[in-house]
DNA sequence: CTGTGCAAG
DNA sequence: AATTCTTGCACAG
């Protein structure tokens, strides 16, 4: 099938967009994340004008300073002229904004296991199964919550008859307890948007600052969309695209909507094309996907030139121990390095911003906690010969990065699966809070661990598959860290059972309670 | 599995 | 009014 023209791919978007969308989604922007977090944790600068300064950036500040002219990312010189009593915080090392982060998403996750972080200070909530089980449970809709995106006159002129507006309704209503939340347990104000996917939460939370929320109903979705004016403001189009789309005279949104799907897949290719062509019409069907820990952890250094191997030996000893310490910090162990470099080569005025990796496996095998380091020094400069001065070529480096992946749980049962038995017995609830929070776990006749079937497409897609090793029916009802586990260890045939030989009677593993006969 | 490119905050 | 830094995902060989 060749789609020569671009009416076949217009025909297939529906003039109203997400009328087939089930799903309710929060998304929450904390305010001026940085400055709150000064705030709260030095209640002296209530009521002053503040601003977090890196480098010689004012990044971010309080909307009190924001009154007085002072803007994000402005220098610190001119933000001193425009506010001579700006009050100015270091903010460089964001260690406190990372706990309360954590925090945050903590607490976030009381209301929907569906919790996906983006940056330190935005999440996105699925609360679709929450607002289905409250409705099935006869709860009344209440009256909106907040703004409501369009519809100016306050009145709804073409209600949707699918049900989209009442789960919408309820999402704004949980979407201010969760606010409420925030604002009660952590002194911490947001804004949220409510919708039936990312996109439109995430555009639709920006349009009210600070400390508010708005829900956008389907029937809005395009204008919503339309009001961000040019391509490049949708989530999803960065500088690059946003060139090639300039290239062939795509700059707004209606030039988006409107432009021929053949030749966007010539310079996008089909996927993107498509991806994006649906954002144009507000519709996005990426899940949120649950926040685990890191898959990576890295750390990368500028610097204005470096041209001999003693240099880069130097800085490599440093980055490392820079990473290794996070790496530590993180408790697991990974089992590949990757080295990345920025050669810089003076060729006739190009920018040369080529940067290039060479990752390899490591071996921790019989190397002592002392060992280690220099060990890793010397992988990397192998890597980084395989980069640089494999010919007798002068070269210069601006950039040294270094990222461990391949992270896996120290294999040890004792500490993992065995806890979790013993803290598992005395309360299964726990983790979830206060009832009243999303009311979930009401019928009680299956808890949260397994998201029970539901035709919610965005719990489906969340669970894991089984290793063929276990009983698919005992492993769907796990919680989740021990479906990963017990993944991770099938991958790496850690303890593998040798046809269930009972004859080991060591340390039973636990492991082997959970595989199939 | 490797390496590159793009996006986001 | 940035540029740098960090992470994750998609693509391609």
């Amino acid at each position: 099938m060749e789609e020569e023209d671009d009416l076949t791919d217009n025909v297939t978007v529906p003039s109203t967009t997400a009328k087939h969308e089930n799903r309710i989604i929060v998304h929450v922007d904390i305010d001026c994340f940085y400055a709150q977090v000064e705030m709260i944790l030095n209640p002296l600068l209530n009521g002053k004008p503040i601003g977090i300064q890196q480098k010689n950036i004012v990044v971010t500040c309080n909307y009190i300073a924001r009154e007085l002219g002072v803007q994000k990312l402005m220098s610190v010189k001119s933000a001193k002229e425009i506010c001579p009593n700006l009050i100015l915080v270091n903010g460089e090392d964001l260690k406190k904004y990372r706990e309360m982060s954590e925090k945050i998403y903590q607490a976030l996750q009381t209301f929907s296991p569906l919790v996906e972080k983006l940056g330190l200070d935005e999440n996105y909530i699925d609360v679709t199964e929450q607002i289905i089980n409250n409705l099935s449970e006869g709860a009344t809709t209440k009256t909106l919550m907040g703004n409501l995106y369009g519809e100016t006159d306050g009145k709804n002129q073409n209600p949707c008859t699918c049900g989209c507006e009442e789960r919408l309704v309820m999402g704004s209503s949980l979407a201010q307890e969760m606010r409420n939340h925030l604002k009660s347990e952590l002194g911490i104000t947001c804004c949220a948007g409510i919708a039936t996917n990312k996109l439109l939460a995430k555009i639709a939370g920006a349009t009210h600052k600070p400390n508010q929320q708005t829900t956008v109903f389907p029937s809005s979705a395009l204008e919503l969309i339309a009001s961000l004016k040019t391509a490049k403001n949708l989530p999803g189009i960065g500088s690059c695209t946003a060139n090639k789309l300039e290239e062939i005279g795509v700059i707004s949104i209606e030039a988006l909507r409107q432009v021929n799907i053949a030749q966007l897949n010539r310079t996008l290719g089909a996927k993107l094309a498509h991806h994006i062509k649906q954002l144009s019409y507000g519709i996005d069907e990426n899940l949120v996907k649950i926040t685990d820990k890191p898959k990576s952890i890295g750390a990368e250094d500028g610097f204005p030139i470096v041209r001999t191997i003693s240099e880069v030996r130097e800085k490599m000893k440093t980055l490392l121990n820079r990473v290794l310490d996070l790496v530590t910090r993180d408790g697991r162990r990974p089992s590949t390095v990757k080295l990345t470099v920025r050669k810089v080569f003076h060729q006739q005025g190009s920018k040369s911003n080529l940067r290039e990796c060479r990752q390899t496996s490591i071996d921790w095998g019989s190397s002592s906690t002392t060992d280690r380091p220099t060990k890793i020094v010397n992988v990397l400069m192998t890597l980084f010969e395989k980069m640089v001065t494999t010919d007798g070529r002068v070269w210069q480096v601006t950039l040294l990065g270094i990222s461990f992946s391949g992270l896996q749980a120290k294999a040890d049962s004792k500490n993992s699966l065995l806890k979790y038995f013993g803290a598992r017995q005395n309360d299964d609830t726990q983790q979830l809070p206060p009832a009243k929070r999303a009311r979930i776990d009401e019928p009680s006749s299956s808890n949260n661990a397994s998201l029970p079937m539901s035709n919610c497409s965005s719990s489906d897609q969340q669970m894991l598959t089984c290793p063929k090793e276990f009983d698919p029916t005992v492993f769907s009802q796990l919680p989740r860290d021990i479906q990963m586990e017990l993944i991770s260890s099938a991958a790496t045939g850690v303890s593998p059972q040798k046809k269930a030989s009972p004859t080991s009677n060591k340390p039973r593993n636990l492991l082997q309670y959970f595989r199939k006969l």
